[in-house]
DNA sequence: CAGTATCCTAGGGGATACTG
DNA sequence: CAGTATCCCCTAGGATACTG
């Protein structure tokens, strides 16, 4: 994540910058809704606070999460797609759903959650 | 790796398949032609063998690229994308390689290889 | 040429406890 | 609720050497 990386090959990029562990399943989730970090943490029960708070920290230094405080209490903090990359942050994520989901149809495995709870 | 997996969700399973260090990018390559392990190598100074080998192996084992072996000496042995795969890998590298680009192009960094030499 | 076989370490990431 | 702060483990992956 230095300022002006030199990069192998083109999909370098996505990997310096969504190769976390998290990241992909966190924009997953965030491209479908803004979420609080209590939410997520039941979207991706595996996660722990500290990786997850990590991993959203990344994201936002590459610009493509955004957090927002709401000063009350007790805390409110929602993350975002910011707008400008959301574009092009589905152009790469929804393709690898697809693949994911053509994959466990051809190959088998078991997908648990495919869209999110509209009233988690 | 295993059987049948259960994932948390549809970008977990290319995360699972695609997920290694190297992976993403031997596949990049694989897509541009089949290659011997020593192109791999000069494609790839940074890996070394042992992660090389490792790579291939699970690609290979997820069903996404085969090792043909040619029985001569010095020994030969070519890697490519599995052609039943080849479409649907096609579908989720692509996009990744066109968000490095769209992504260095306004945020900055340099992409050292975007095509394969014809010749290498 | 295309690999194994060892050895070893950095740091990614887990568990638990605490705080504004 | 939304996080830090520690401690610690483990294994992905690096370095080096050897082989059919």
């Amino acid at each position: 994540m230095a300022e002006d990386p030199e990069y192998l090959c083109p999909v370098d990029v996505p990997l310096h910058h969504l190769g976390g562990k998290w990241k992909l399943i966190v924009c997953f989730y965030l491209l479908q809704r803004p979420c609080r970090n209590g939410e997520l943490r039941r979207l991706i029960p595996q996660v722990r606070q500290k990786m997850l708070t990590q991993q959203l920290r990344e994201l936002e230094a590459s610009g493509l999460v955004q957090r927002e405080v709401f000063d009350q209490v007790p805390p409110k903090v929602v993350y975002s797609i910011v707008d400008k990359e959301r574009a092009a942050l589905e152009a790469v994520v929804y393709p690898l759903c697809e693949w994911g989901i053509d994959r466990v149809g051809r190959h088998g495995g078991r997908i648990l959650t495919t869209t999110l709870p509209t009233d988690f």
